[in-house]
Formats: structure tokens, C-alpha cells, sequence
RNA sequence: UUAGGUACAUAUGA
């Protein structure tokens, strides 16, 4: 029981959905615990409906829904939902006596976020302090992510400040939020003063932190020294995924350096990384753009021969 | 059982 709760949080898969959707009919007596990681792998599926019916079942066998089944069900309204959803949510919560956390407000801010809410994270960000409610590292990351997409690059930098101000520590989660602020800024020096006070700090980069770092100093045309960063991650264990060869190939592509493009795809396969429709659509926009009609149909080719669907 | 559940960051084109 204890392994499916965990294994169903890192779950979003389809064909796995229905496997522990089997598994979790056969464990039976189901606890809050269960029934909350449940409403989070469908949360990830993106079966709002099924989130619903979780909570549904929850009071129908007489359990009480706690505050993390709360934040969950409100977190799935904010990526698959509606606000008007989230916020009747939270107005259920408050009724039955559950009190907004940390968690439930930086939820909050992020589902403002993504719906391009600027003002309602401020207000939101605002209520949670007047409320005694104090922000953690991640309700600044959060804030710092919403100012970034929102092209407010000041505030993600004031946002930083603060939460330093506040006697928090940055993490990872942090580093690559600035790191990607500054690369949007086209200050490439930033972004590697950015990455060595992450390692001062003792704060191990993960891929996340050397993507943002390789996609910065490539987009600055540094190919040698991105070329040193992807070595220095590989000899710190660190494995490329998709986003560091879709990157790399961007970056190629840019400076119309096609066979290092190609060579990287097939390093890519050799290294068993998987070309994703991202990564194909950014060999279809090269050769696309380079009046290359063949090898775009040849890549259109190859895409659905990977199963890949052409979006 | 001093156990298991919830929020945040990176790549393409429109």
C-alpha cells in the first residue's frame, strides 16, 4: 500500500494509470493517503473528471477530505480546470474548517500564474503574509517563475532578493529560475555567476541547472564553452536527456553548423536518449528553413517511423 | 511505527 502511494505520485502514463488503477481496487481498504496520490496520478493524466470522483469517494466512505487532499484537487483545477473550479474549492476547504497552508498559497499563486494573473499573485502573495502565512522557498520560486513568464524580468530579480532578505537559502529550483532570467536578459555573465554561487553554495546542479546553462551560453554563440559544460556534466554523473540534445541541436542549427547537428542526433540515439516531437520539429524548422525539402521529408519520415506524432 | 500522500525551474514551431 505504502509502495503504490508512491509509486502513483509519479505516475501521469496512461497505460500505467490502468495498472494502478488495478491495483488500487485490489488494495482495498483505501486510506486519505491512497486516495490523495490517487487524485494526483490523474491529476498528471490530466483526467480532471477522475480527480473529482476521488474526492467523491473519499466522503461517500465516510473519511473527512484533509488539507492535502484539498491542495491537490485545487492544484489539478489549476492545470486542467477552471479558476471559478479552484476558487469553489477553496471555499469548500474554508467550510469545512481547513486552513489555506503554505502550500495551498503557493499552489494558488501558481494557478494565478499560468492564467496570466499577474495582479491576483501579487493579492494572493499579499493575503498569505497578512494571514500569518509564511512563504517558503517555493512560493518564491513560484513567484519568481510567474514575473519571468510574464516578462517582468525586475520583479524576478526583486523576488530574488527577497527571499534572500527573508532568511531563505536558494535551491536548485531557484538557480535555474534566475539563470533562465538572466538568459532571457541576454546576460550570459549573469547566468555563469548564477551557476558558480550555486556550486559555492554547495548546491548540486541537476539536468535542469545544466540545460538552462548550455541553452544560455549557446544562445551567446559560446559553443566551445558550452561544449565544456555538457563534459563537466557528464563527469559529475549527470545524463543528457531530450531537452540538453534538443538544446544542443538548437544551438547548431543557429550556427548553421548542420553536421555537428547531425552528429549530435546520432549521438543522441547512441546515448539512448529519445527524439521527442520537440526535438523533431527542431530538425523540421532547420532544414525548413534551409529550403531543405528532402531531408524535411526524410525527417517527417523518420519521426513516424519513431512514432512520434507530428503535432 | 518518529512510515507512505499535495505546490515551483530547462529545449522547437504557430
Amino acid at each position: 500500500k505504502k509502495d503504490l502511494t508512491v509509486l502513483m505520485t509519479q505516475l501521469g502514463n496512461h497505460s500505467l494509470v490502468r495498472e494502478a488503477e488495478r491495483l488500487f481496487e485490489q488494495v482495498g481498504d483505501a486510506d486519505i493517503v491512497l486516495y490523495t496520490s490517487l487524485m494526483k496520478m490523474y491529476s498528471r493524466s490530466g483526467d480532471l473528471r477522475a480527480v473529482e470522483r476521488c474526492l467523491q469517494r473519499i466522503i461517500a466512505e465516510g473519511m473527512e477530505p484533509d488539507l492535502i487532499v484539498y491542495n491537490t484537487l485545487i492544484d489539478a483545477y489549476g492545470k486542467h480546470g477552471t479558476i471559478a473550479k479552484a476558487t469553489r474549492a477553496v471555499s469548500e476547504m474554508l467550510a469545512r474548517g481547513l486552513r489555506p497552508d503554505v502550500w495551498t498559497y503557493s499552489t494558488l499563486i501558481n494557478l494565478y500564474a499560468r492564467h496570466r494573473l499577474l495582479t491576483k499573485v501579487r493579492s494572493c502573495f499579499d493575503e498569505m503574509t497578512e494571514r500569518g502565512v509564511i512563504p517558503n522557498i517555493t512560493t518564491y520560486n513560484t513567484l519568481i517563475h510567474a514575473f519571468t513568464s510574464s516578462k517582468d524580468l525586475t520583479a524576478a530579480e526583486v523576488a530574488y532578493e527577497q527571499l534572500q532578505d527573508a532568511g531563505l537559502r536558494p535551491n536548485v529550483w531557484t538557480y535555474s529560475s534566475m539563470m533562465k532570467v538572466y538568459l532571457l536578459k541576454q546576460d550570459v555573465d549573469s547566468v555563469r555567476s548564477c551557476f558558480r554561487n550555486m556550486l559555492q553554495q554547495r548546491v548540486r546542479p541537476n539536468i535542469i541547472a545544466y540545460n538552462t546553462l548550455i541553452d544560455a551560453l549557446g544562445q551567446a554563440r559560446l559553443i566551445e564553452e558550452m561544449e565544456a559544460a555538457l563534459l563537466e556534466m557528464r563527469a559529475n554523473d549527470v545524463n543528457a536527456d531530450a531537452y540538453t540534445y534538443t538544446t544542443l541541436l538548437k544551438v547548431y542549427a543557429s550556427v548553421g553548423r548542420i553536421s555537428s547537428m547531425e552528429e549530435t542526433l546520432q549521438e543522441m540515439r547512441e546515448q539512448g536518449a529519445t527524439p521527442n516531437l520537440v526535438t523533431w520539429n527542431t530538425l523540421l524548422a532547420t532544414y525548413g528553413s534551409l529550403n531543405d525539402v528532402d531531408r524535411v521529408r526524410d525527417t517527417l519520415a523518420e519521426m513516424r517511423a519513431d512514432r512520434v506524432r507530428p503535432d
